[in-house]
DNA sequence: TTGCTCCTCACGTCACGTGAGGTGGC
DNA sequence: TTGCTCCTCACGTCACGTGAGGTGGC
């Protein structure tokens, strides 16, 4: 087994601190070779110095220890890339939407004016729509309805039923207050069969709205709710029920967000506007 | 001063959540308009959306509470995006080392064995050098040394110098092994004037060092390092002492990482290598 | 009145870093 | 023997999230 380090040379020899290497010690991903029984001190063989340089590179890139762990502990050379892969992919989608706030921070910034709107208010429903439903954390959101509107689109192929109108969400007011709570997708439809689960037959209650268009890419779109949030209070119309974004214009119609165009409905009491 | 909202429809409206929101007003980046007396409920102005639009977004690119209160707090525009510039050219940097990270990642898993190295035993010393030290965090080690040996190299020809050898460093073994300690850049020099502080002059002693040189970037010269801390551990010959890396061809020579030689001397009681 | 909103603690999370206080080893 | 290395708690950090337990408002 050739010779066995101290701690402190481990350290100075992998360029982890003595703290982090207690540490892994402590959670399991990388415990010293051999322990002195009267002392209580580390030692670490020569072999275990490449899984710490390994380590310590993962580490440096935000990998979580658990997933180190799988990486570490991976049987063989494509479970282990497979791991670092995707957490490679992960990162570069993080890239991206590091560049998107960029670029909306900016937009914030040099425009002194919030977004002009048009309010309208309107009844809504019922509706018939092929819908799926989950409680999921905030961040996921977009994920999510990705894959959701991709599974409503051939469940309305395979029901057979005709749109009748654009993608849908429905947001509860936990998920937007609190980072988890229910989100569903729809479909307005007509006619067609029976869809089989995940998706549901799902009839949208009568609801009146106060609603704006938001145009351009969602990541501002906090901008337009604020707008539109804001006539709502200052009117004292609000009530009770989940917010609704309709998908008039998406990323499944083009893939120049300028061009995007979805209209946010805010439940209200009264659908017609005061003086 | 126009409506006062609730802190659920703030939250509606600025995408925070009222945890959030809580949290910042509970450290005074974004305390609430008003403040009920008798419930203690939290009321915004509207006037404050854009302002917590802003620190979403800031936020969002990881930009820490505290310096997020500098952004919004700057009395003009121009200190505002003084401070919006450092953070995201603070991003730029990370995303260097990010790509150096992954590509050395690559390289260790790609090569199965560690580096061979080539360890010589050598007297290095008494040396008379100009020297900077510090105490400093480990991760600032990059960005100090490169200060370090430009006020070094000026110095030098201040003070009438001449060089008698490569820029190098000395690393304590607590800023090694602890991500905080001590650390000493100098130039070898004969002859010279005396410097001006911060800059002193120093004579480096005798001591008896196990070197191997390290070839390539140095985002992988902990491999080197361990190459030779195994030697010296299993010939047991290590003793206390800074590590000295000796920069013999560095980016002030060549920009191409791949041809960088550091050379690293890790002090020992024998010269005489063992049989 | 019911159910919803909002409140304040107190504690948890993640990956260690920071002491404090004490012991083994050359 | 001195000074260095190593040990184990216990607590701190950062930016909130997660309950618990309770109250105001329509």
């Amino acid at each position: 087994m050739g010779t066995l380090l101290s701690i402190g040379d481990f350290s100075r020899m992998t360029f982890l601190s003595v703290k982090a290497l207690r540490h892994y010690h402590e959670v399991g991903l990388l415990p010293p070779a051999e322990i002195d029984a009267d002392t209580g001190y580390r030692r670490y063989e020569v072999a275990q110095v490449p899984t710490a340089q390994a380590i310590r590179r993962l580490r440096e890139l935000g990998m979580p220890v658990d997933e180190v762990r799988v990486v570490i502990d991976a049987p063989d050379v494509d479970a282990r890339n497979a791991a670092i892969s995707a957490h490679l992919r992960r990162m570069e989608g993080e890239l991206d939407r590091t560049r998107a706030t960029v670029k909306s921070l900016r937009m914030l910034l040099d425009e002194s004016a919030p977004p002009a709107i048009v309010v309208d208010y309107r009844a809504a429903g019922p509706t018939e729509t092929l819908a799926m439903r989950a409680a999921i954390p905030h961040a996921d959101v977009f994920d999510w309805l990705a894959e959701a509107f991709v599974t409503l689109r051939l469940a309305t192929e395979e029901t057979g039923a005709a749109r009748a109108g654009a993608d849908a969400a429905l947001f509860s007011g936990e998920l937007l207050e609190e980072e988890f709570g229910e989100i569903v997708a729809v479909i307005p439809v007509k006619a067609g069969g029976r869809p089989a689960a995940p998706v549901e037959l799902l009839r949208l209650p009568h609801v009146e709205y106060a609603v704006a268009v938001h145009a351009g890419s969602v990541d501002d779109i906090d901008r337009t709710y604020a707008a539109l949030g804001t006539v709502v209070a200052e009117r004292a119309i609000g009530v009770q029920g989940p917010i609704r974004e309709d998908y008039l214009v998406g990323t499944s119609e083009t893939a120049d967000e300028a061009q995007h165009l979805t209209e946010i409905s805010w439940p209200v009491f009264q659908t017609t506007p005061a003086a």
